[in-house]
RNA sequence: GGCGGAAUAGCUCAGUUGGCUAGAGCACACGGUUCAUACCCGUGGUGUCGCUGGUUCAAAUCCAGUUUCCGCUACCA
């Protein structure tokens, strides 16, 4: 038996917060497509998904359902695993990081390096977010409050373990110049060594006191493993890491990996960290990294307030598996980010699949039923016309190759589609019709159509990575000459506006009753705190006498605030929602006496109080009544 | 503020190292056809290739400046 090449594919692993929507369904399905595609190529692949499920969000969120959170992530690991499945996909292998092997190994590989100093034990004294679950460095922080949320921060003093980054960096980015191809698309690849390596790597926090479920560090069970030790790891240990030296033969035949295929928003977390952890553990790094972009909605953001997000099995019961597979696949550009909505789904699905693709099929097995009830041969009498046809046949895997080599998935779907519209053209310029008026031409005719099956043939087979189940039906269809009786509808029309009522029907407009009930915000509960301790703060009702932007800044406006008798200038990150001149003349809520800080270069000598809802909006708390300027509040 | 990217037909976008009348798909219009899921095939655009200069025999393609959008990052007492 000769050694076929390896292939070694992953996804993220899928965090059990929720139920998946489509736009995370995407990366599976892209996934196995490469997967079946190298298959077909040959390689021995494996394919390897799961479900991250560890931290403080499922913690809280297990406790608010009322179960345990080992409960609540068999839930939603299952219901994801039941997507994955609806979706025809093929990976080979599932992992939990909550699975026994990968904890103990988890355990294992942060012992060691905790023992040849790669790790060692700190103290955190920052900033800490608690909706975020994140730490940040002095540098990160510099005055406050979250850099991903925008939400307050805790002053937090924790002991904690760290990584030391920075040991790695210039190996790291030595390997990042030599092989250019180890990041994709090449655009993240500078914003990685702009924005972290060559300014200088921070250690990294790799454990936590502040809540439990997690993988405890063996030798120190006050703290758990927090998030990227635990979960990027997944990639060695569900092949069989070993970091004592008996790895499995699957890790060493596989190990590294060819493609992480991950989202664009945890790029930095693959690119930077996870090569690092290697290094340490003296391992080679995985070949190629893709960060791929994100399916959104088209009006808006998903949201469940909105009622607007789709999810893959509710898009299937509409469309069918391969539609919905045909359709993240096709729709996804390289690089940008791609759009879904009901609209374009059945616009994909009604021109592409139903015209284009299904009505070949259709009229080509109706054709060999009506002129040679069902059989058709080669009879080889060729003409001029044939060989276009049979050029395209020749080229198209070449084509798909090509594209798929360069990960151009879409593109790659497109040169299939490109051999059946050619077919197409083919039935046009041979005119079956015609031929079969004519008894002299029946060998022409039966050659004309065993082409046809030919071509339909050659791309029904490719399609096989892309829409495996339509695949399989066209070749059964076409039987390789031996067509079926009847042809088979492969996807139906659909009419836009009936789908778009049955969507109504499922989803009834949201209206504000139900807005009310969604629009409630839940923030984590802080320590409760004395009277003296909100004594302390002093708040009073200022008057904004004027305001400017802040030109260094995106975000910022100067406020002059008049409290009583004396003028304070507060600098506050709300230009994205008040522009200067609607400031002036408000009356708003301040805390006066906050250390004053400088911000942007401009001194800031106080703080506005603002609502914030869930999506980041701001709005200024303002006196029901009207108030005079510098009245306390309390 | 720092780094990077993008601006091309109504819409979504292709346009390699500068080279012939600037392309594709969708949509739209007209014509053809009837085997087929009212489908398929063909034809049709005066698009200032964001704006202004420059280099060149020649620029959507290179250079400088400018505007707008986007990404990452910093900042958001």
């Amino acid at each position: 038996m000769s050694e076929k090449p390896k292939y070694y594919i992953t996804t993220a692993i899928a965090y059990t917060s929720g139920k998946p929507h489509i736009g995370n369904t995407y990366e599976i399905v892209l996934a196995d497509a490469i997967a079946r595609y190298k298959r077909s190529q040959g390689y021995d692949v494996f394919f390897q998904t799961g479900t991250d499920e560890h931290g403080q969000k499922i913690e809280l969120k297990a406790e608010e359902a009322g179960v345990s959170p080992k409960e609540f992530v068999d839930d939603v690991s299952r219901e994801i695993r039941r997507i994955w499945d609806l979706m025809d996909t093929s990976y080979d292998k599932f992992i939990r990081t909550t699975d026994k092997d990968h904890e103990k190994q988890v355990q294992k590989i942060f012992k060691k390096l905790y023992e040849q100093g790669d790790i060692y034990k700190g103290y955190y004294e920052g900033m800490y977010c608690t909706p975020c679950e994140s730490f940040f460095t002095e540098s990160q922080l510099v005055d406050g409050k979250c850099p991903d949320c925008g939400r307050e921060v805790q002053p937090a003093r924790e002991e904690a373990y760290f990584f030391k980054m920075s040991k790695y960096a210039d190996r790291l980015i030595e390997h990042i110049n030599t092989h250019p191809e180890f990041i994709q698309p090449v655009s993240r690849k500078n914003e990685m060594m702009n924005n972290f390596l060559l300014p200088g790597l921070q250690d990294l926090c790799v454990s936590r006191t502040s809540f439990k479920w997690g993988i405890p560090v063996d030798f120190d069970d006050r703290h758990v493993v927090y998030v990227w030790l635990d979960a990027l790891t997944n990639y060695i240990t569900g092949i069989g890491y070993d970091c004592e030296g008996s790895s499995t033969e699957q890790f060493k035949k596989y190990w590294p990996a060819d493609l992480h295929l991950i989202g664009k928003d945890i790029i930095r977390f693959h690119t930077i960290y996870w090569p690092i952890f290697l290094m340490a553990l003296g391992l080679p790094l995985p070949k190629q990294i893709f960060g791929h972009p994100w399916l959104l909605q088209g009006d808006g953001k998903m949201s469940k307030s909105k009622g607007n997000v789709l999810y893959a099995d509710e898009l299937v019961d509409f469309f069918g598996v391969d539609a919905v597979r045909y359709f993240v696949l096709h729709e996804m550009p390289f690089e940008n980010d791609g759009v879904i909505t009901w609209e374009l789904m059945v616009e994909r699905l009604n021109s592409d699949l139903a015209n284009t693709l299904g009505n070949l099929v259709n009229r080509t097995v109706s054709m060999t039923n009506k002129y040679f009830g069902g059989t058709v041969a080669d009879k080889g009498a060729e003409e001029e016309v044939d060989a276009d046809l049979k050029a395209v046949i020749a080229n198209t895997p070449k084509a798909v190759d090509d594209k798929m080599d360069g990960l151009r998935v879409a593109d790659a779907i497109t040169e299939i589609f490109n051999l059946f519209k050619r077919c197409n053209k083919y039935i046009d310029e041979t005119m079956p019709w015609v031929l079969a008026k004519d008894e002299a031409k029946k060998d022409r005719l039966e050659t004309v159509l065993w082409n046809l099956i030919q071509g339909i043939s050659a791309g029904a087979n490719l399609l096989e990575s892309f829409m495996p189940s339509t695949s399989r039906k066209i070749l059964d269809q076409l039987g390789g000459g031996h067509v079926t009786d009847k042809p088979e509808i492969l996807f139906q029309r659909l009419d836009i506006e009936e789908v778009m009522k049955k969507v109504e029907e499922l989803h009834p407009p949201v209206e504000e009753e139900e807005k009310g009930e969604e629009n409630v915000i839940d923030i984590e509960a802080k320590p409760e705190i004395t009277f003296d301790q909100f004594g302390a703060m002093q708040f009073q009702v200022g008057e904004i006498i004027s305001c400017e932007e802040v030109k260094k800044s995106k975000k910022l406006l100067c406020s002059q605030v008049r409290i009583g008798s004396q003028v304070k200038q507060i600098v506050s990150g709300i230009k994205a929602y008040y522009k200067p001149e609607e400031m002036v003349g408000k009356k708003v809520m301040v805390l006066v006496n906050l250390k004053p800080a400088k911000l942007a270069g401009v001194l800031s000598e106080g703080m506005l109080l603002c609502a914030e809802d869930s999506e980041g909006k701001l709005s200024l708390v303002v006196p029901e009544k009207d108030m005079p300027s510098g009245a306390e509040i309390c």
